[in-house]
DNA sequence: CAGGCCGCAGAGAGCGCTCTCACGGGGTGG
DNA sequence: CCACCCCGTGAGAGCGCTCTCTGCGGCCTG
């Protein structure tokens, strides 16, 4: 090993060497770091060079413990790892809320909730770690929020579901969206519309067979081919073949996400479907999926990075006590395409 | 709103309320939280109903202030946002770092190092909210870590390739498997074999590359048939295209990574050349692009939720300074399916 | 020219925890 | 029966920072 121990670190430069270097006291230093206005410009610049001479970093224990604020946010992800990085969607919100939080003073942190330690998670949030909290992908089961929030500022990506009433949420207007998609399914004559719906135990699959729902009734046609799948594509693929193995016809289709109509078209071209010509497809989210379909798929457009920007926008407001939307509510656009 | 106020949270209960409600000395009850042998029973058990009682958590900022641990360790993710979660090499290292990482006491954060931030990212690293980094995706051109390593603990995905003598990392033998995947190619009768090689500025660019020369050197062919790109599908593609615009004949193509490999296909459908029949194809990766091409890719496996975990469990050692060795070095094995 | 202010700096008291050290009491061995 | 240990406990000193409060000049006002 060529240089020191890399598990021994050389101790850390404190506000105090700072201090003696500048030759000020320790609230001078602490002033210009913080740059609190009102010191003297020659002392200030003292104390500046005498940073960098020692290459002083604030320590953040120190800091947060004396300020009680830590300047970090975290996000929490309940999911399984694997399934959470692989899903477009979240890349989306992840980027929205980076690109935000990188004009702040905070820094982003990230903790992976297994189900196998909730109480480590809960331990973090209330420990002092961060100031605040955003939640994505929130099932019902999920609760290691539920004894937070309350004591620490959460904000989730989609309405969530139980218990928590006048909880801070960021979401799309699924129902509408997925209505709209239903609608242009009808506007091209289709009458036998199927749906393969999200899970339901997420807003965000309720509400997108919701509109379905609004828009069949609307129309008076049958709301009863529904299956369900996790929006991922291999369910996807098994809800296509629950739908075609019951024998009605189906001339529409539409999908609760892109990733699920991906499955649903190699079942659909198994079949010797095509789309649109026997089936008409309108998906939900715009992503890599959608675009690289064939045909490309007619889709419901959502804001994901907006998304995940504003629940980072209200978030800090809420930690910082500024007036803020207890519900932003995102719109959305169909995207025509290929499919329907 | 029904709930009080988010944005000002209770204050939240200190080790001195539980040992003034267990009737102990606060130093008892810091044994107990840390569970420390010799402590009276009967008192144990006091403490720890007053810790249930106040809903106790210890505070982090002061725990780590006075320790100088933090129990925390951050993935620094240097890449842009969307690049980073849409990789499904990502996903899996990430899945085995959490992985590890849930059968120890540490927690896991993960920041994302925009070029836009560097100094954010140093400072968040040096400013003791972590006991340790690991890093991933590490390119040349950056060097956010440059300056903390020494001061912190640090683990790389990939042997680094600057200045960084003595640093710990864990990799893949992507030399060998390289050169393993351009036997099986000259093995097929092959002797026309191009490659499309990985960024220059990553070890696993660098390396893969080495082993496809290597073999062909053996083999006493000539190894000038490269294009490169930077592992992602569309870069495989325009490189494949450049390929063939060389217009020299190609039978065997060795491709850095599976995601290039798609990109290549469709290329290679595109010109109405047939795999394996005109072109066997190998690549690197064996990840759910490689599963889901059509002829299933033949590819280099390597073990990346192990990295994961081999990083994580090197960087534990290396907080808590026992020995570890310096580099890992993984095995690939080669994955027979139909494109060679 | 006196009184008052205001701008800037320093002193000092914590923030909530860990950890060393000293202490008391009961058990052991000489 | 006394010296010695050792175990379990509490007291107290920080960890590195923030922030209030006080103090000290110099300038403006009357």
């Amino acid at each position: 090993m060529t240089h020191r121990d890399p598990g021994r670190a050389r101790p850390a430069p404190t506000l105090e060497m700072v201090a003696a270097l500048a030759g000020v006291s320790r609230a001078t230093v602490s002033r210009v770091v913080n740059d609190s206005p009102s010191v003297d410009p020659q002392r200030a610049r003292a104390v500046r060079d005498a940073i960098a001479e020692l290459n002083y970093v604030p320590n953040r224990a120190a800091r947060s413990l004396a300020s009680r604020r830590t300047q970090a946010v975290t996000l929490v992800l309940p999911e399984s790892t694997s399934k959470v990085f692989t899903d477009p969607f979240f890349a989306s919100v992840i980027e929205g809320i980076a690109g935000y939080l990188a004009e702040t003073e905070y820094t982003l942190t990230m903790i992976l909730s297994s189900e196998s330690t909730p109480d480590k998670t809960r331990r973090y949030l209330l420990g002092g770690n961060v100031d605040g909290a955003l939640v994505v992908s929130h099932h019902s089961g999920d609760d290691s929020w539920a004894r937070v929030s309350g004591s620490l500022p959460v904000v989730f990506a989609g309405r969530p579901l139980v218990g928590e009433a006048g909880s801070h949420y960021v979401e799309v207007e699924n129902e509408s969206g997925a209505a709209t998609a239903t609608d242009l399914l009808l506007s091209r004559g289709r009458r036998n519309i199927a749906t393969i719906a999200g899970p339901q135990d997420m807003s965000a699959g309720i509400d997108r067979l919701a509109g379905w729902r609004r828009a069949l009734a609307r129309a008076g046609l049958d709301s009863s081919r529904v299956e369900f799948g996790d929006f991922s594509p291999a369910s996807g693929a098994a809800a296509m073949r629950r739908l075609l193995a019951r024998g009605a016809p189906i001339d529409g289709l539409f999908v609760a996400s892109a990733q699920m109509a991906a499955g649903a078209y190699s079942v659909l071209e198994s079949h010797s479907l095509r789309i649109p010509g026997d089936v008409a497809v309108v998906g939900f989210d715009d992503d890599e999926f959608a675009a690289a379909l064939t045909p490309a798929l007619t889709t419901v457009h959502h804001p994901v990075t907006r998304l995940g920007a504003r629940m980072a926008e209200t978030l800090v407001a809420l930690i910082e006590g500024r007036p803020v939307e207890r519900v932003t509510r995102l719109g959305t656009s169909l995207i025509l395409r290929g499919s329907a």
